[in-house]
DNA sequence: ATGACTGCAAAGAATTTGCAGCAGA
DNA sequence: TCTGCTGCAAATTCTTTGCAGTCAT
C-alpha cells in the first residue's frame, strides 16, 4: 500500500477528508521516525519553501493542524516564549525547553516520575498534565 | 511605615524606580494575602476600571509587569489557552488550569512530588520546572 | 449533489516598539 | 541635571474569520 494511501486512510478513519493539502501535510508530519516539534508558522515556512507546484495557504495550515490535534494526531505544548508548539508524539511525555534557543526536546518518560498527583477539585477531572523543564546555558 | 513607603522600598531595593504608576500597580498586586493570577490585560482592565484620577497606559502595564517579573516579584505561567498569566506567588509551586473557565489555581506543593528529575543536556542547567494539571468538568 | 475544505484577504488579539516629554535620583 | 520611565500611536506577530469557489464522497 502506498504511503499516500496509508495516510489517506489514517485521515479518513479519524473523520477527516483526505484532501490534497491534508495529505501533503500529514505525509510531512507523520512519515518520520523521530518526534518533530513545530509551530504552525514553522510548518508553513518549511512546507511552502519546498517550492512545490502549489502553495498551501496559512489559513489551511491553521485549520489542518487544529483538525489533526482534535483528531489526536498532534499534541500541543506551551512554552515560556509564549508560542504554541505541536508535537507529533502524542503519548504522555514531557519536555525540555531551551530558553535561549527556543527549542523543545523530549524527556524520556522513564526519566521522570510524578508522585502523588493531586486530586482535581470536586466536580473536575484531570485531563492531562504538562511538564516543561526550562533549561539555560551553564555559564554565568 | 506607610504601605506606599514599604512598596517604594521594595521597588528601590530591586533596582526599580518607584514611580507613581509602579507604586499603584505594586500596591494592588503585593498588598494581598492570597495569590493572585492575572494576565496583563486583566490587570489593565481591573486597575483602570477603578476610575481613579489618571489612567495608566497599556504599554506601561506591559513594561511594569515585565520589570516586576525580571526583578523576581512575579512568576509567569503558560496555559493551554495560550495566554501569559502572572502569579504573585513566586515560590516553587504548580497549578491546576480549568480548561472551561480559563482559570488557574494553585496546587499545594505538598500535594505533588516530582521524582528523578532528569539531568539537563550537557552544558545546560535546569532553571525551573512548570507543571500544569489541566482539568475539565466531570460530566460527559 | 451536498457538505466539507481551501484560499484569500481582512479583521482581530495580544504584545512590542519608537520616541518625545516627564519625573525620580 | 540626567537617565529612566511613561504614554501614545503605530507597527508587529500570531491567529481567526467570512465567504466564494472547489473538491471529496
Amino acid at each position: 500500500m502506498s504511503e499516500s494511501l496509508k495516510i489517506a486512510d489514517k485521515l479518513r478513519s479519524s473523520g477527516l477528508r483526505p484532501t490534497k493539502q491534508r495529505v501533503q501535510i500529514a505525509k510531512f508530519l507523520f512519515l518520520r521516525k523521530k518526534t518533530f516539534h513545530f509551530t504552525v508558522e514553522d510548518l508553513d515556512k518549511i512546507i511552502n519553501s519546498k517550492d512545490e507546484d502549489k502553495k498551501i495557504s496559512t489559513a489551511t495550515f491553521y485549520n489542518t493542524v487544529h483538525a489533526f490535534k482534535k483528531a489526536g494526531h498532534l499534541k500541543e505544548i506551551l512554552t515560556k516564549n509564549n508560542k504554541s508548539y505541536f508535537d507529533t508524539h502524542t503519548g504522555p511525555h514531557y519536555h525540555f525547553f531551551d530558553l535561549k534557543k527556543n527549542e523543545l526536546t523530549d524527556v524520556d518518560p522513564k526519566d521522570i516520575e510524578l508522585k502523588n498527583i493531586p486530586k482535581a477539585p470536586k466536580g473536575k477531572l484531570v485531563k492531562d498534565i504538562d511538564v516543561v523543564i526550562n533549561i539555560e546555558n551553564d555559564s554565568h
